[in-house]
DNA sequence: GGCGGCGGGTTCCCTGAGGGAACTTAACAC
DNA sequence: GTGTTAAGTTCCCTCAGGGAACCCGCCGCC
């Protein structure tokens, strides 16, 4: 299959992806991120292969969002805990949860809540402005060339092309 | 390979990740979203094989979130545009560019900047909440249960696991 | 001190999804 | 009637994922 390689692309959504953009990888981190990290936890509670379940791992061990961690020594004991990295896959990860909860929900709701320790309230998760603090949708912003956008060969950019929306 | 059927989950994540979770997906919402619409525009600036992008296409028609329209009639033309349903997958995509961009970036700089036509600034995107307008972050946020959380065999719940971390 | 169990993987085979490229159909355009 | 563009479809091949069995170190225990 040797599956297309995107993390050269010039597009971080692209690269991001490379690494995201598989079916396991959302709900690993989604495990990890909430406490479950050793090896056989995950697997029972996922109902992933083992052998995916241990590749995976190797992979977000590799790319620094996963460190692999002895917890206890006598018998050795490893967990996996998320780096900076990887906690900062949570906003994707929220995203992702809000998304399916507006649209996948079934008739008696999301399955899932988020409290906000901070506010003391269940919560919503906005994608905002850091600026101005205001929703961002599709409609309110544009994407430009950045620093990055090296647009050589076989590159791309998250294209400026809202401007120059499709024929009507 | 049967991939494991996620939908049936009790997980809005997993159900988001039944269908966002491929490589492919992402990168064609992004597309769509940003205007590329038609389907050679798509398999040449993806480098996407065309049967998979048809199979894509399909799919993400079906799950309501593209929809096909015809925009010229002779010759018979089409193209695909994304449904309000897809249109809210841009928090998503707009979490990923973020991570991406941060962690993915070479040493020039992100590859593209999302400008924010509403303030008039060049903006990160931030995950807040909706009440109170803070960033979330995996530290000050906590899973509940919610009303679709049944319980059942089989059925998981992104767990309120946070507070029981593993041992240290 | 052998036996069972657990945690954390690794190995095996099999299926089927993805890649690549060629082929098809339909409607013009010259 | 030859060429071009758009939008798929078909073919073959490889390799990643699923499933289940196997393995190894280290216990606890009787």
């Amino acid at each position: 299959m040797t599956r297309t390689p995107l993390a050269d692309v010039a597009c971080s959504i692209a690269r991001a992806t490379d690494l995201f953009g598989d079916a396991w990888t959302a709900l690993i981190m989604r495990d990890v991120l909430t406490g479950v990290g050793r090896f056989d936890d995950l697997a029972h509670d996922l109902g992933i292969s083992r052998k995916v379940l241990a590749a995976r791992l190797a992979r977000l061990v590799e790319e620094g969002v996963l460190s692999k961690e002895r917890y206890q020594e006598r018998p050795p004991r490893e967990h996996y805990r998320a780096t900076e990295k990887g906690e900062e896959l949570y906003p994707v990860l929220l995203a992702l949860m809000r998304w399916g909860d507006r649209w996948c929900a079934g008739t008696d709701g999301a399955p899932a809540r988020v409290h906000h320790l901070t506010c003391g309230r269940d919560t919503t998760p906005v994608t905002a402005c850091a600026h101005c603090g205001d929703p961002l949708t599709v409609h309110n912003t544009t994407q430009l060339p950045g620093p990055g956008g090296h647009t050589g060969p076989g590159t791309r950019v998250l294209g400026p092309l809202l401007a120059s929306r499709a024929p009507e």
